[in-house]
DNA sequence: ACAAAAGTGTTCGATATACACCCATGT
DNA sequence: ACATGGGTGTATATCGAACACTTTTGT
């Protein structure tokens, strides 16, 4: 039995939300988008292969990753019996992607607009989407996809963008303030023929719940 | 690479949590307890192989398994490379264990008096165990370990042990009438000297988030 | 009659939501 | 001066938390 990683790697670029594929050079689905992600070999934790792997395919490395849940249907790989463990990840626009060579072709794909994918890939990201959702909510799982300095603008944005609503701006930064995770840098941005905006750091950068409160922006 | 599966299978007896595991009869870790679960075989589902290593190891069958998170350390098991895709059960405490003998020795056990664990399951325990508090508040997976008739402070109890806090009985039944998710059966448990309860069952038996409401008793 | 658990509403505080105008800048 | 996005506070509604007594039965 074989044991495969796949990662599901979101960002926000041109206010959507979009997602990282590769093009499969290789049968089965060869020419077909799947996500980054491969075999796990013998001596390395899983999520250690999910970093690999999508370093190897698309050149992003580092990044946080959260295990998502595991696929296991005996038929989900016409090669046989694969069972693949799905990581969640956020990250930045900016992030350099691998050239596209013959040997690479990494590309973001928008949310509504994906290719046809490759084994029950489709419905991994379905599950994404939805834990992603329940992700900014419950955590600070958003430091991974801002810029280190932001506006309280750009991060309402961000959270527009994923639960797919409008919030209003005067409560959104209410709640933010409660939380007490930022930190106002005395910065400003100043672009636009507009007020600048300030900037603002997270004050911690490791991924952790939000304070006592679940359930921040729902409803 | 092997592929394993392990259940956590709670219970409620004796107004106490217990847990279900198996004395390991081979090697490594003989004679030490575990959680019970074994290898995926090749043609089988994951939630299938959950299934059957449950019934095979304790007699336990057919119950709702819910899949936990999958646990890959590289160094988790002496013998070689497994990982295991641990599942979580609720079950009532009147199923029948298969009978002990020298190929079967199943037994419940005290969350608060755990025997040493085989591989890491110590951790996977730990791991149910919030995400059984978390599951209890969000879907009706309750379900599963109370009797087809049952009365509001059995109820009330079950999400007592779990999450191990006194919780108020007006406030208790107000929100689960407002759920909407019970149904009075008209008849009555006689029993005690005292007023006799209501029997009530579920109107649906199958799993399902709760309503629109996350976080129902959290805090 | 008494013991034992079942059953039942209201008040108060906290939190979520709705909502509109002025500010600082670039052109 | 005007267009553009940044920034700010209050009033109301909703929800969660706290709280005590009466009812029905068995002995």
């Amino acid at each position: 039995m074989q044991v495969a990683v796949d990662a599901v790697v979101f960002t926000i670029a041109n206010n959507d939300l979009k997602i990282l594929l590769i093009k499969r050079k290789y049968p089965p689905y060869q020419g077909q988008y799947a996500l980054p992600g491969g075999f796990v070999l013998l001596d390395e934790n899983l999520e250690e292969a999910a970093q690999r792997e999508l370093e190897e395919e698309t050149g992003v490395k580092n990044i946080f990753l959260k295990q998502l849940r595991t696929y296991g249907n005996a038929k989900r790989d016409p090669r046989g019996r694969v069972i693949s463990v799905a990581y969640l990840a956020l990250i930045s626009a900016d992030q350099k992607l691998k050239a596209t060579t013959d040997a690479s072709d990494a590309r973001w794909f928008l949310l509504s607009q994906l290719p046809a994918l490759a084994f029950d890939h489709k419905e991994i990201i379905q599950d994404s989407l939805e834990n992603l959702r329940y992700e900014i909510q419950t955590t600070n799982i958003s430091f991974q996809i801002l810029p280190k300095k932001f506006t309280l603008t750009q991060l309402q944005r961000l959270y527009e963008i994923i639960l797919d609503k409008t919030l209003d701006k005067r409560n959104f930064r209410k709640r933010i303030r409660e939380l007490g995770i930022l930190k106002a840098t005395g910065e400003q941005e100043r672009e636009g023929a507009h007020r600048p905006a300030a900037f603002y750091t997270f004050a911690s950068t490791k991924y952790q719940p939000l304070s006592e409160k679940i359930n921040v922006f729902l409803k």
